[in-house]
RNA sequence: GGGCUCGUAGCUUAGGCUGGUUGGAGCGCUCGGCUGAUAACCGAGAGGUCCGGAGUUCAAAUCUCCGCGGGCCCA
């Protein structure tokens, strides 16, 4: 029994052709299958960067979703085991706020009030909402990931394998305790995220005030410049800046003179046109450790000195006085210096923003309502040099519209800057695609590290695992479920989450007494960083699985993750293991809409991706992704671009088709005995070279992550080399009625061609190569084009020469019809000759070997080359380069006039045929009226006709029951009918 | 405010590392041609301050610096 293929619509509807793709893959277990069937063979090892469905996906979640398949898919075909399992990220601030604003709820206490149980169920029930779709877009897609079985950062499982890696970090001494200034609500009563304070800065106006502070040692004062003035009740220093020049002055405030300490740099603005004299110049180096009289004795200082004169880089010269006061609970820098220098920490105000009862006069009051009293006291007290007012840009709360203060609180760190040394030289073990971030984003990043500021003072999150003594204040750090049960005195939940994990009390093995856990949950970038691990409940099982699985080969997300999982992974992976977590990265760029503005919702111009599935399909969404331009590039999205998209696969079906079409009607058997290429015809051996060039390019630049250049070559063969040049050359050879070896040639090639294309495109366009390939292959071949070995080049089919040689003809084709085109001479009217001169005989040789190809493009009875350009009139010219120009005969003779119009009737003819919608084998009659001329032409060209359109009668007259029209050609009137025999 | 990145025709972009004929291409537009796979294709035309400015150089889209605008990250 032949083979025979399937037919084919010619306008083919890629949606419903993509459902039916993915009803197969499902029936077939294909995406499994794929996998397994590479099980031994060398890994290669992706993780997934989790989601959190607690929102719909978005065009950029899609973009990394394709190019996580791409890759993947790709490195399965090349015979690597690339098992994908999905994770979803599921704790974290963003979650709680979700919940918080269906509940209506705006504070913390208020979700004390509410129940923290239920609070958390319905935060773990959130994190699901939206998986259907998350699923479901993952799919449609067509990226392949096991998501039967994915990881949650939730489980108890992945709970106790971060716990086990925090408890080897404790145990290393890296897990402190400290104060981190973070911006806070005071009505909220919560920590903000950078991300929330970005959203909600507003331009305000602040008080400016000058303040002197009294020297010990000197009837001198430092003059400092602050806009919050109640931060002063937290002064525990001042900052000057090392190597900048400071001055003594004498100003005159009124009737009096003071002594005056401040930068040179700022003595104009700051002195704001008092009367001044320089008495002394000196760098603020000499001004270190100079003690003076603090301004409030109400501030309860504990852990080291205050009140003394500090060096510090940071200062700046741009604004105040180059005298920075500082206040280590309200300021980030406050802290760091303060604490670099052993100084003392006072926290005088509540986590409400209200001072405390160690401030009495100001106990109670809000922050920002205090600094009135407190500018009148300094200017009772002659401690005010200056008032103005101070336009500059504040955070407010997003939610409530409170000012934000930055505030101390406590909190629990990673030491990440003592691992610096390890945390750089593992980056140096990893790629980065594109290359700058490795030194630059990221580099720099790893240069300047901090430590991990690790705890949060909220609901949903893993617990920190730290208990700690109400009698002596030991602390112990839990590193799994099992020693929480042998150390428990009372039962242990079987939910790890808050609040049951908060009712477990341990015995203190150093005094007995009870230990209560500490009340933080820690940043869920922290429980995303684990995914190595934590994914396959390592230590506690999966050893062996872990251990494969470790370091990745490859991962990517958008570039916003460079600071956040990229770094994650890697801090945790060196704390842990001191070995990177990865060792290639691709950085993905955004989705921006059409003005080049970032999709969000509140702006609401994100693009409804169903939409585009239902309209488009996945697989010209997947190709609009990836050749709209480099990976690492932001994307303009453009929903027209993908239309045009489709063009390209337009071209690709219909290469398919027209193969199918005359295949079906050849009964063409593929692989019956196959043809050696050598022994083929050049345009066979020429298309043939062109794909293997083509599979090496594509190959080098997907191994680069340069997935854009690899689908823009194997867009290039397929619309120019393949369509219009091979298959355009080539159709004549298909259409012959009977067998030949030529025709089988062709086929073969074909039929290989289209084979290999649905290979090498079916990473990237999954649906449309499965569908094509699953009604080319035959029985012997792998079920699904996922399931075969990626094309390799193969040198020996590779020939440079004839690629050469037909680029050139290429060329020359293009000169010769812009000969005809300017010589008013249309294609179809045959020329006598045209003349190729060349001064290069290299060149000559070349274009001698391909003359045909030269005759028939160019509708030429004869080719001549040579190498000195002929002196012949009647010739048009045109240049190709330096050293070859091309010559057409431009003139006409009666019987180059008659075959023209043979050729114009033909034209007609096939196309009447298609008007018809006859079937392309079907045989005709035709019937003609017309003047003497043209009927001598036809008469003289019958055969011709006859075999160009299937024709079995062709006569002069008329008959009313043909198909008939009139035509003009030229300036002749002719009529023409048809009928199917 | 700082770091990184991008800016080329109405739109999407190649080229930039390694400076050197007239800065390529696709879509769209105008005109002409071709067409029995193709809503495809071919030819001609209109359309460019290569974001702006300065510098280096015999020579800058390309290298350097300073701006402007978009994006991301951080403050």
């Amino acid at each position: 029994m032949p083979q025979s293929f399937r037919k084919e619509e010619q306008r083919v509807d890629f949606v419903r052709l993509e459902e039916h793709i993915l009803a197969l893959w499902d029936r077939e277990h294909t995406f499994e299958r794929s996998v397994e069937q590479r099980r031994g063979r060398e890994p290669f090892v992706f993780v997934e960067g989790p989601p959190t469905a607690n929102g719909l996906p978005h065009p950029g979640h899609i973009l990394t979703r394709v190019m996580k398949d791409v890759i993947l898919r790709y490195k399965t075909m090349r015979g690597f085991y690339v098992p994908r399992r999905a994770g979803w990220d599921t704790h974290g601030l963003p979650v709680e706020i979700e919940v918080e604003k269906e509940l209506g709820l705006n504070t913390k206490g208020e979700i004390e009030q509410f129940g923290v149980e239920e609070f958390n169920r319905r935060c773990r029930e959130s994190v699901f909402r939206y998986e259907k779709e998350w699923v479901n877009a993952t799919k449609r897609v067509g990226f392949w990931i096991d998501m039967n079985n994915p990881y949650i950062t939730f489980t108890s499982d992945y709970i106790e394998s971060v716990w086990w890696s925090l408890k080897e970090i404790w145990k290393r001494g890296l897990l402190y305790r400290g104060h981190k200034v973070v911006p806070f609500c005071p009505r909220c009563e919560t920590a903000l995220s950078t991300h929330e304070v970005a959203q909600g800065y507003q331009d305000v106006e602040d008080p400016s005030i000058y303040v002197k502070f009294r020297l010990k040692s000197d009837s001198a004062f430092m003059l400092a410049w602050t806009t919050t003035p109640w931060t002063l009740i937290g002064n525990i220093a001042l900052a000057v800046h090392p190597g900048h020049t400071y001055v003594k002055v004498r100003v005159r405030e009124d009737e009096q003179w003071d002594i005056l300490i401040l930068a040179e740099a700022r003595l104009d603005d700051a002195l704001n046109g008092h009367e001044y004299e320089v008495i002394d110049r000196f760098r603020g180096e000499a001004l270190e450790g100079m003690e003076y009289v603090p301004l409030f004795e109400y501030a309860n200082i504990t852990g080291g000195a205050a009140h003394k004169v500090l060096t510090a880089d940071f200062v700046s010269l741009d604004e105040g006085t180059g005298v920075v006061h500082i206040a280590p609970a309200f300021g980030e820098v406050d802290y760091e210096l303060c604490r670099s220098r052993n100084m003392g920490f006072t926290q005088p105000v509540d986590s409400k923003g209200r001072f405390t009862e160690e401030v009495p006069p100001l106990r109670g009051i809000f922050v920002k309502d205090a600094d009135k009293r407190i500018i009148e006291w300094l200017r009772e007290r002659g401690i005010l040099f200056r008032e103005a007012r101070y336009l500059h840009s504040y955070p407010f709360c997003w939610r409530c519209g409170s000012p934000l203060l930055y505030y101390a609180r406590e909190s629990w760190f990673i030491a990440m800057k003592s691992l610096r040394e390890s945390l750089i030289a593992n980056n140096e073990k990893i790629n980065w695609y594109p290359g700058n971030l490795k030194y630059g984003r990221f580099g720099n990043f790893l240069e300047n590290i901090e430590d991990w500021a690790l705890s949060r003072e909220r609901f949903w999150g893993t617990p920190l695992n730290v208990w700690v003594c109400n009698s002596c204040g030991a602390e112990y750090c839990v590193g799994s479920v099992h020693e929480l049960r042998e150390r428990a005195v009372s039962d242990v939940p079987d939910d790890l989450h808050r609040p049951y994990i908060d009712q477990v009390v341990l015995r203190c093995e150093n005094c007995g007494g009870e230990m209560k856990r500490v009340r933080e949950v820690i940043d869920c970038w922290y429980d995303s960083g684990s995914a190595p691990f934590a994914q396959w409940h390592y230590p506690f099982e999966n050893t062996d699985e872990f251990r494969r699985n470790f370091p990745a080969d490859f991962i990517t997300e958008a570039v916003d993750q460079t600071r956040g999982w990229f770094y994650s992974l890697l801090a945790v992976s060196t704390a842990i293991f001191n070995e990177p977590p990865y060792l290639n990265v691709l950085s993905l760029g955004h989705i921006l809409d059409e003005q080049g503005v970032k999709m969000s919702k509140s702006r609401g111009n994100v693009v409804d991706i169903n939409r585009i599935f239902n309209n488009d399909g996945a697989d010209a969404l997947r190709w609009y992704l990836f050749t709209a331009g480099p990976p690492h590039d932001d994307i303009r999205f453009s929903e027209r671009d993908i239309t045009r998209s489709k063009k390209f696969m337009n071209t690709f079906w219909n290469s398919y088709f027209f193969f199918i079409t005359y295949a079906i009607i050849d009964r063409f058997i593929p692989h019956k005995e196959a043809i050696p290429v050598d022994k083929r015809n050049y345009m066979d051996r020429w298309v043939i070279s062109r794909l293997n060039t083509v599979i090496g390019e594509v190959i080098e630049a997907i191994e680069r992550f340069d997935v854009h250049v690899a689908a823009r070559r194997l867009e290039e063969f397929v619309v120019n080399d393949l369509s219009n040049w091979y298959i355009r050359r080539s159709r004549r050879r298909f259409w012959i009625p009977e067998e030949s070896f030529d025709k089988e040639c062709a086929y073969q090639t074909l039929y290989e061609v289209l084979m290999t294309l649905c290979k090498l495109l079916a990473p990237f366009l999954p649906f449309i190569t499965e569908h094509i390939y699953q009604n080319l292959r035959d029985t012997e071949q792998p079920d699904s084009v996922h399931l075969c070995d990626y094309p390799t080049p193969v040198e020996s089919l590779i020939d440079a020469e004839l690629e050469d040689s037909m680029s050139m003809v290429v060329k020359l084709v293009e000169a010769g019809r812009r000969a005809r085109s300017d010589a008013g001479i249309k294609i179809r009217q045959p020329l006598s000759d045209v003349v190729i001169a060349c001064s290069d005989a290299d060149k000559l040789t070349k274009v001698r070997n391909l003359m045909d190809v030269l005759r028939d493009e160019l509708n030429v009875r004869a080719v001549r080359l040579c190498v000195e350009h002929p002196a012949a009139t009647g010739y048009i010219r045109v240049d190709v380069d330096d050293t070859l120009s091309l010559f057409l005969n431009t003139q006409l003779d009666k019987g180059l006039i008659a075959e023209g119009l043979v050729r114009d009737i033909v034209r007609r003819v096939q196309g009447m045929r298609k008007e018809l919608d006859l079937d392309y084998t079907a045989e005709i009659r035709i019937m003609y009226e017309c003047d003497a001329e043209v009927e001598e032409a036809i008469e003289s060209f019958r055969d011709y006709i006859c075999a160009e359109t299937l024709a079995v009668e062709l006569k002069r007259g008329k008959d009313g029951h043909m198909y008939g029209r009139s035509w003009k050609i030229g300036d002749r009137d002719v009529y023409i009918a048809i009928s199917e025999r």
